[in-house]
DNA sequence: CTTGAAAGGGGGCGCGC
DNA sequence: GCGCGCCCCCTTTCAAG
């Protein structure tokens, strides 16, 4: 198991250095254990650590240990729940691009923040300053958030017809 | 406590009634005790159902049911640990709006969907036909990934310079 | 990193209310 | 919906290799 291990680790690493040299491949001291670790929890999130640790192949107080290390270097940022929307009664979401008016980008970042139906925000370059993704209950609940940001920032939006990709992991090798 | 459960639904209730009715509140059989039950898990996905039952004022037993039959409901989609992307070595995120050229549609879907740097991705209304999140390592990185579309599909891309809100739930009222 | 043991706590189940 | 008791498993910590 132990040999079994450190080829699969070999693997890993030597993947890293083929192909194209497009930036840094990981941050130092994620391993290819701790990367199998958080894709078991990504699809598992409440997953047992004795559990955990048989998917991984290790001891159950090293996966609790390397658990606890990736929590604290803030690799882990927590454990949520992955919530249908449409059980809580949002049947329609949006995306918004929005371009705050001359001399309003604070106060439209601020409006945003305590605006809840924005469950997304990001600020980007270019001419769109923000691009944010709304829950909404119907049209008429999105007329009647987006009339308060309208006084100081053009919007454009975008209905959400289907979701081709949920939010998932990015590649971890 | 069962009195105090009783008036805190009520409050919850009524508010539902007040102000314009803007469509669904939520589905029926999700009522004030699940919408708390859904906001800690959300903060804290892995808690032990002993101290859930604790947080939200109901015993074990009655806790663990209502969490299962959320789970059944399909309302609870399932849990997941929250990641650094930073971490893994994505120091870069870009929203890319991507417009298929004409017949390429379900080609330019199907490429996106295999590009794992891809981690999210909408299908809306308007010219914009699909809205993306990129997680990469550079700027070569966005560079060599949006190559593997252009030929099927105009791109607008915008980097991530802040992200003013992350991922967060909408209000359960 | 491993195994093994011991102590404490949590989860699941079935009961009666 | 609650509380109780039961049993098992899990977690945590320690030792030693």
């Amino acid at each position: 198991m132990l040999k079994m291990r450190l080829a699969l680790r070999a693997t890993f690493e030597s993947k890293a250095i083929m192909g194209k040299n497009l930036g840094s491949p990981a941050l130092p001291g994620i391993d290819a254990i701790d990367r199998e670790l958080i894709a078991v929890l990504a699809s598992d999130g409440r997953i047992a650590v004795s559990e955990l640790a048989k998917r991984i192949g290790l001891s159950a107080p090293s996966t609790a240990e390397r658990m606890r290390r990736l929590e604290t270097q803030g690799v882990i940022r927590g454990f949520t729940v992955d919530i249908d929307p449409r059980a809580l009664g949002y049947t329609l979401q949006a995306i918004v691009r929005v371009q705050p008016l001359p001399g309003q980008l604070h106060l439209v970042e601020d409006a945003i923040r305590r605006i809840p139906e924005f469950v997304e925000c990001d600020k980007v370059t270019g001419d769109d300053c923000f691009v944010c993704r709304l829950y909404l209950r119907s049209i008429a609940h999105l007329d009647d958030i987006l009339s308060r940001v309208t006084e100081r920032a053009a919007t454009s939006t975008a209905i959400v017809k289907t979701t081709p990709i949920e939010r998932r992991l990015p590649p971890l090798a």
